[in-house]
DNA sequence: AATGAATGAGTATTCATTCAT
DNA sequence: GATGAATGAATACTCATTCAT
């Protein structure tokens, strides 16, 4: 009745395009993975793959907008309206994380980067001003606040951002990589890793006067 | 005994041609390093190359077995002979593996499984075999010896190794991967980060009774 | 009688596209030229196009019927309604050919023939059939003309038509490639080098007792 | 004796590669010629074309050194050596051109840069250097010293090179493309055209007072 | 042992043309 | 009539590997 089917498949092109793109640079990485077979996942030709991306650096920049951009900007989101303790509010974000972008294809958008960002320079720069660069802002906020309400202790800021993000990326990676071979190395079982780093990181981070959580 | 030069230096290009290898399969991945210019770095002819490594795939193997199987087997023989602190050896054994690897070149190894370990399964399962899975023994049995001690907590053996070693691999792919671009990204110090990482660590893990590190 | 805009509209459309198709052709030769330009140029979309010339080929043949066949005829005309020296229509003649052809983009056809006969064989004999061959028929009976009124020595006719064309196609070949560059090669004053060429060529053709052109 | 066969080869094959690519680019122009012909044309395969050459455009570059530049320098030096009028050395010179570049397939090269000087910019600022600035400025000198020696008229001397050049390289072009497609029309017989506008300029350009030539 | 000339498979991107709307 | 989404053939250049010297 309204919009012919036509219409609707151009408008559908991009979503469609750029889920297949995610797939396969996650899989093979950004250089190892061919325009074309892009197109043919999205059910399409090659041509029509540059009718709405101009080039693969494009389309790859698209991919990171689409998946990592816009969660990013949630959390904050999230984060600014939270009321209650900060740690509550860090394990949320940290297992929001985890299910959107860990559990998913996303996650392995950071592999790429750590594969071939001193191959692609452009690429590198985008992506830390795009995921990196915010990341560490909002989790570093997060534990200012913490500090600042006396819930946790006064520590390194910043290094503890990378204590607190270093095993999420690690098995986020390890499951993109080596994980995917099924060969016989350490199985890694998310959440309760998960699970552990914030018991650990939470018995570590908080003051001694704030209500203790395990006991 | 009287090698001459011609024979020294024949004797010596393995080794050369293994850390020219090392040098660009961290700087540039496995797939985007051309043989011709691992052969022009270790100042010997492209067909040479082939006379030691019969392959591409060879060259990697042995670059893996020079610079990680080695270092690992150490720290097992040092684990092993250990006397006092299992906390102690814990930290020792972060810091060399850190100074050894971490602080090198032999490092960027892993940023290469993690990026390539897909396109290349059968490299793939020669480092799960070969590193991973020695490194994650190890680490598991002196959390082990902590618990049986007493000295630990009981906890999930093999997470816990995962977040012990997540912050480390983490850095060490960041160093050689969007740190190396000379964006504004974070910067990383890891000596700080790995101290920081450490007291947290061992907060969390110390049992009760045990004697507490820092007050 | 009142045609209404859209009508108008449409009836332009032709000559729309012929003048836009002149003006990239001319600047990027007939294979470099994308159809889709010559489209947005006349401000239709490519479809548009397809619907006036059936393909690039057709698209270029109508544009060399516009601005070249015509011009040729007219000059036709005009010599045969002449009445006076020859040398006097010849040089009207070059004249007008420049003014007409030379001084405009039209000329630049004869550049995009020259560089592009061979690989579009059709293209060439269509060229020849309708430009090449008139114009020598037409220059030809000119001199023929000259040569039995007693106004001109007797020289060899056809080869005297390359010699009095050359210079004017070389021109204007190098007015529409590297003269178009900002390059520093030399200029070209084409009226000048018309002037000298005609004093030139005239004191050459003139036979002893006609009257003396520059005395 | 001393050169194995495989080292003749190589000395050789940038000569092949030059003439392989002289004939095509000139047979189809420059955009047209597919590298890979090329090579095939000189018996190699495609990578072998890249071990001599760096790119198309200087394989471009090394055919006009090799068939122009040199040529343009020796007649240099024979202008600068010559004793006796100027009308004789001016023959000498454009007959020699002729025989050395018109007859030969090295004059297909001026098509190609009229052809596509404006989509290949930096060809055309090299063609320009390295031929057309070279040429200009030795025939101009040739002008110049007829007029100083009194053996010319005083004309203007560029526009007098233009002229001078214009059937020449017309009559090239014309070989080289409309002439190359076996079409019916006009044909050229290029020693005979040589020689009517050699007569005609010499009368045109002659002072008074110089020994008057076909009497 | 060492060389380096030669190979040829592999890939991003462009563009004339078609046709469903 | 007019549109513009879709197609897929075509092409420069790279690089692991071989092998005659």
């Amino acid at each position: 009745m309204s919009t012919s089917p036509r219409q609707r498949r151009k408008e559908a092109r991009p979503q469609e395009l750029l889920a297949a793109a995610l797939t396969l640079f996650v899989e093979k990485g950004f250089a190892a993975t061919r325009t074309e077979e892009v197109a043919a996942l999205a059910g399409v030709s090659k041509g029509t793959l540059y009718l709405y991306y101009p080039s693969k650096d494009e389309l790859f920049k698209a991919v990171v907008r689409e998946n990592l951009s816009s969660r990013i900007a949630e959390a904050a989101v999230l984060a600014a309206q939270h009321q209650g303790s900060v740690a509550d509010l860090l394990c949320h974000v940290m297992g929001e994380w985890w299910r959107q972008v860990g559990l998913g294809t996303a996650g392995g958008i950071s592999k790429i980067m750590m594969a071939e960002a001193r191959n692609f320079p452009e690429l590198a720069r985008f992506y830390v001003d795009e995921v990196v660069q915010p990341t560490h802002q909002l989790l570093g906020s997060l534990i200012e606040r913490g500090i600042q309400s006396g819930e946790f202790r006064p520590v390194p800021v910043a290094d503890t951002v990378h204590v607190l993000v270093g095993p999420m990326l690690h098995m986020i990676l390890y499951q993109h990589s080596l994980g995917a071979c099924k060969l016989h190395g350490p199985t890694i079982d998310p959440p309760a890793v998960l699970a552990v780093q914030m018991d650990l990181m939470l018995r570590g981070l908080l003051s001694r006067n704030s209500k203790a959580r395990d006991q």
